[in-house]
DNA sequence: TATTGTTATACTCTATAACTATA
DNA sequence: TATAGTTATAGAGTATAACAATA
């Protein structure tokens, strides 16, 4: 694919001088490689990772807070609020005002919300898997491991290897 | 911290629902922990981690063009424009069109921009090693190892593990 | 006084497309 | 015709701060 070799420096090996020893570099890269190459399926639906993650967090724990989705997505609230305001708008998710603590908005799937998210699902998961990597599949699942560790997420279901 | 015992939803364990055996969307959270401790000392330069990072491979690169540039980062080239340029404005690279393909631009660091990237290089490679994490050393460099493969990245000077 | 969420602004980066100048 | 880069616009998500309501 590249046939000029003669510049000074175009036919050169390029070097990351370091970088690619450095772990936030190397997690920034593979974040926009996955951006890249997420599910062809949900993007034409108004679905990036960020929404079809909160949609799944709350099927999941009906009832999650705001702040509680925010935290669990590392998203800023301001901008949550604006997500959660659009799923109402497209009548995904309903907010309802906690009873123990009036500050707090708690928040559920409506039915068509629900149904979205059961049909959206596996296609994630899938997508997931599909996406092309240098790892084999055992690698993925020692990867998966060691960014769990990395971010302290505490998973009981987690494979041990 | 957490005292509100009673709600039907606060109280209970928060699930990701699938979502933690996902690689895409662990590497999105990790990305999100990575940007949220960037540098403390490189924040208040102006310098963003793709700034910084591609500073660094002009400096290591000296004559890269604008499209390797954004490859190597995974940047849009529109937006590896506007970077450039306002690196430009800082006086920090000097553009030069290429002499054997006068539609490319070949990149350099001036002197004031390489004396920068050589200072700044030490505190980046240490607020990268210093940044908290679950993982031992030895598990960053499997982690290191493991996204490097991932991103076909092939790079001889690579830890063994 | 501190906390939950809202609103608003400026900024970074993506996605897309139209454009130029070369090849 | 295709490629390297430029410019512009819309959108996603961050950073920050001021604000209202509640604890």
């Amino acid at each position: 694919m590249q046939e000029n070799l003669k510049s000074d420096a175009t036919c050169e090996e390029r070097s990351y001088g370091g970088l690619e020893n450095m772990s936030g570099f190397l997690i920034s890269l593979a974040q926009a490689y996955v951006f890249e190459h997420f599910s062809e399926e949900l993007t034409p639906k108004g679905m990036r990772p960020a929404q079809i993650s909160a949609l799944i967090l709350i099927r999941e724990n009906p009832g999650i807070r705001h702040g509680e989705l925010a935290e669990m997505l590392k998203l800023k609230l301001a901008y949550t609020t604006k997500l959660i305001k659009s799923f109402e708008a497209d009548g995904w998710v309903r907010r309802e005002q906690s009873e123990e603590d009036r500050r707090a908005i708690q928040l559920y799937l409506t039915p068509e919300g629900a149904a979205f998210v059961d049909a959206m699902k596996p296609v994630l998961t899938e997508s997931d898997a599909a996406r092309p990597s240098g790892l084999t599949a055992r690698e993925t699942q020692q990867l998966m491991r060691l960014l769990r560790k990395y971010l302290g997420m505490d998973v009981p279901g987690a494979t041990a290897d």
